[in-house]
DNA sequence: CGGGTTCTTGAACCAGCTCAATATGAGTGG
DNA sequence: CCACTCATATTGAGCTGGTTCAAGAACCCG
């Protein structure tokens, strides 16, 4: 049940109630070293893998953001998700080659931690933890996909707030207030929706007072009215 | 890489080379009775699990076909998924509750493998089964999400229809027939469509000769057309 | 202060939705 | 075996929300 972590940078890592290395062996811990790169620093477009690339590691958000993406047989680029300090990347089937990319929206820092070496030091809690991801990783992808089906343009936006407001609370951080350095055509094809589209629901719950948005922020103001405009599927 | 399972109503399974027995060390093998049981028939409309039970098994198709779906919080029933005879049912998260229900659309026999014991008994072989699997789930999903995000509703038919044949054709079965247990709202509700533009669709690539389609089955009479249609986003 | 990218706003169009009428078919009971 | 009933599927007509195309505004960065 001992949450701490023998390595000095995790002391204060947003991840670490969440890090795989909480469940190592302790006679284990000395291959913490090889076992992962710790705070690895990326900036704005820098690629953690890309689609195609065997897998290799887990990438555990320490701060910046992170989007995934692939790219259809046409060319055009669909947004698959955007990743927060304390989340993980990872593909759920941890073997073979990346569906998707992966690349940061701001500078970033990642954890990478080495699979192949993971699974040798691995023991049934270790394989748990990676079972709660993917479990997570399930429920968003599920309520994504409802989202995408059921929604009007707002009330997919909206649904976009809420679940960024619910991520950050989670870490810890204020929900009202939601980083956005990725770029509104990014939202828009995360949302299936055209970056018009967007705009439009944007500047009209703006000026409803419901949000506030700034190029590189979304304010929530009313955070009732959106989680309804969410649920409430018109 | 001995694929041979020890119980007789293997031999002929169609899982079998999928199977996780097959991983199972052999002096562990006397706890398979304990571990699954074997071919649990269901019929229509029965549930081999609904949304908020505990997780419990991991079910092989052998024969029929089962549908997932799950109901928002209007109640209203979206689809999530259709699994054939030789695919497997289970939450990504090993653990938890069933965020999803899992229904027979017709008579069919399932194994039901219990999870709690499986660990138990698990090597590595196993869990790297598992992560196969979601592998393959996770690329299912990601080509779902790509199809209801960009696709006009004939290619989204046209994408369920080659993404069906595809299965079939991995299962050894006739590719180009496509039995249809479900309704046509189903149909409808897994591609994020209503159920008339759903008909309206269908009715026109039958006129077109594409496909023909009965109340049971769609036969796909020009899989390069359907294909074409498919990818071709407009 | 340009020059490029990103974002907003407008107007026309169209695919899919809604509402509604009809058709088909499976199941039931006389 | 046929008639009745209910659920499911098809087809039609009009509407609407989101897209498309296009122009202009704001922003960032050198």
């Amino acid at each position: 049940m001992s949450t701490s972590c023998p390595i000095a940078e995790c002391q204060h890592c947003p991840t670490r109630t969440f890090c795989v290395a909480r469940f190592i062996d302790e006679e284990k811990l000395s291959e913490l070293p090889t076992l992962f790169h710790v705070g690895c620093a990326y900036h704005a477009g820098g690629y953690l893998f890309t689609a195609g690339e065997s897998v290799g590691d887990q990438f555990h958000i320490r701060s910046g953001m992170i989007k995934t993406y692939f790219i259809n047989s046409e060319g055009s680029e669909f947004v698959t998700g955007f990743y927060l300090p304390g989340e993980v990347v990872q593909q759920a089937g941890l073997e073979g080659v990346h569906l998707q990319s992966a690349v940061a929206l701001d500078t970033s820092t990642v954890c990478r931690l080495n699979i192949k070496h993971l699974k040798n030091v691995a023991s049934k809690e270790v394989a748990m933890a990676l079972c709660e991801h993917a479990e997570s990783l399930e429920v968003q992808t599920l309520s994504h996909q409802l989202n995408l089906k059921s929604g009007s343009a707002a009330s997919r936006f909206a649904g976009f707030c809420t679940q960024m407001a619910d991520r950050l609370h989670k870490q810890r951080r204020a929900a009202h207030h939601i980083p956005t350095p990725m770029t509104r055509t990014d939202i828009a094809s995360y949302l299936g929706l055209t970056l018009e589209s967007l705009s439009r629901v944007m500047s009209k719950l703006k000026t409803t007072g419901i949000i506030h948005a700034e190029k590189t922020f979304i304010e929530i103001k009313k955070p009732e009215t959106l989680a309804m405009l969410a649920t409430h599927l018109s």
